[in-house]
DNA sequence: CGTTTTGTTTCCAGACCGTAAACGAAGGCG
DNA sequence: CGCCTTCGTTTACGGTCTGGAAACAAAACG
């Protein structure tokens, strides 16, 4: 993630590009006027002559909170694997079908009937007790993953980070 | 709204408990040093002699992102989940269904009445207290979203944040 | 073979929700 | 002012339901 620096006045049309698209961009003011209002945290501005420590020191800034603005969401793999930031976790079959279906559903509740069905997709399972075991066991797997499968009583459950 | 204008590194202690009240503030940087790293919108800084002109701009700049900050509004889903900037909680149907109410008509009081027809559309509730029950459950569970649910005497309830 | 995955049973803890009761705050009235 | 009514808050209780987890056994896998 990186930081544009363009000029003002005279990249205005560059900045209106940078704004349009979200991205984070620091601004040179040259000569003396005021060169804009935004309420936009992705958006800060300098006079110049700029003394470089500042420059780098608002700049970071910036990439800062665009890193934390773009939130971390996980992925799964054909073979069960389920890899979260620098962190992964195998996942038996099973379990691997129900926890794709969560991803899907990331930071959303999904119920249990969805769960259940994408976790045996031919329908072969008896007892309703065989998903909250599998559950409790997806729990104690993700444990060190940084991400958490909440409950949510009566709808499901939804994974989330933390 | 305003902008709380703290020295550094005068006033460390002053600009502690603003980061820890999210109060916006504004850091008049003396001498050279390095003032902070955060990614908190709500904060700003300027290296003194500063030029009142930034000075002002700075701190309205922080003054609007604040007040679109409050303008955050709950959202409430079909599995009974408040949402409320990046905080949840889950709620049981019943009160989720009176806090459904309380998100539509937010700020502005909602009549008991209301409330009971929302809580319970099938009119099945028996005695007055019921209601009154439930909206001190909501109070305990809504404790920690930034959201808060007054009385309006004689006429009803209102959510609002804080 | 031993290990892992998987389903079932069984028991327990806690959530949900209405009722009742005790307490307190607010307002009306003589 | 004191008394009373009304309204709201909170706690406690019990019936019911749901989810969690341990234990066991069978099947799959290497």
């Amino acid at each position: 993630m990186s930081v544009d620096v363009v000029r003002w006045p005279e990249q205005a049309t560059r900045l209106a590009e940078l704004r349009e698209e979200g991205l984070p961009r620091l601004i040179l003011v040259e000569g003396s006027g005021l060169p804009l209002v935004t309420a936009d945290p992705l958006e800060d501005w300098i006079r110049v002559p700029a003394d470089a420590q500042d420059l780098q020191l608002r700049s970071d800034t910036l990439i800062r909170r665009a890193e934390s603005a773009t939130e971390l969401r996980p992925e799964i793999d054909a073979a069960g694997l389920v890899r979260f930031g620098d962190k992964w976790v195998a996942l038996p079959p099973v379990e691997a079908r129900i926890v794709q279906a969560l991803v899907e559903g990331w930071g959303d509740v999904v119920s249990r009937e969805t769960l259940a069905e994408k976790g045996w997709p031919d329908a072969s399972v008896g007892g309703r007790n065989a998903l909250d075991v599998h559950i409790t066991r997806i729990r104690k797997r993700l444990r060190d993953s940084g991400m958490a499968l909440r409950t949510v009583r009566s709808k499901g459950y939804l994974l989330e980070a933390g």
